[in-house]
DNA sequence: AATTCAAATGCAACGCTGTTGCATATATAT
DNA sequence: ATATATATGCAACAGCGTTGCATTTGAATT
């Protein structure tokens, strides 16, 4: 079974040739990816309901998880456990756009800190994310 | 001189009313605000695009600052010195967003962590935003 | 108070993002 | 080979944000 149809059965999805060549993007990139640059991306070209539609079915599923980088676009990137059996969901990682190669990577072995609200606030989720350059630039 | 016409004048800016009813609400409320935010607390009807350019007028000129919250609208809240004399932009807390009543606050007593990244990357700005319930809900 | 001029505003039009409803096509289980 | 739930494509739409251009207005000057 091929790596892609494998992905897809074990996040209990369907495998189709268009989630095929979208799923294969993010495996190929290793940063973020906005409904546009899947676009400029794929040779078969697909309706943009398509592409949104299984966007958010990967997310659903826990293949993608959104990234926040100040796009004002939804972007996504695989999840740290999309190729393998867990489910679960490490998304408290630290997001970093390159202000030169514009791209958002995730840097899944740094952490979000840990942060003191003032008394009042709980926090559900942190999102933590840095511009600067990156390794490659 | 009105409060707002100081605020204006002192960053540069012409005093219009339009830019009084705009900069009013960024005084009054203490939260960030988007374009249809803006759009719907105002009683004169703007045109959009004099809401935005307003906007990026304000920006360019210190008076607020963009705010990131993962809504995929631009956002902007009060900078920290837009009532002092300093133009000095302290843009480095963190911003939080409630779950529930949808707000986004400043929490400018709440510095930005230090972080460590992997080498190569040199950070150029953090944006650190939490969700979570606030203070009032 | 009248004049002047750069800057602010409004209008029309546009491109892009993301969504919904519905008809058709297709992957998988039987 | 067939049945069926689901994936896809098409048409249409609403909202965000921008640009070009003509008109208005704030405030400095006379």
């Amino acid at each position: 079974m091929s790596e892609f149809k494998e992905i897809l059965k074990k996040h209990g999805l369907k495998f189709t040739e268009n989630r095929k060549v979208i799923l294969e993007q993010f495996v190929c990139k290793n940063y973020a990816l906005s409904y546009s640059e899947i676009d400029s991306l794929i040779q078969k070209k697909l309706d943009k309901v398509t592409v949104y539609r299984t966007l958010k079915s990967f997310e659903e599923n826990g293949i993608i998880h959104q990234v926040i980088d100040g796009s004002n676009q939804i972007k996504y990137a695989l999840c740290n456990s999309a190729s393998c059996s867990s489910n679960h969901q490490n998304d408290a990682h630290i997001h970093f756009k390159c202000d030169h190669c514009e791209k958002t990577y995730c840097l899944n072995d740094i952490p979000t800190p840990e942060l003191v609200l003032p008394k009042g606030y709980s926090i559900a989720k942190q999102n933590v994310f840095v511009q600067g350059r990156c390794h490659n630039c």
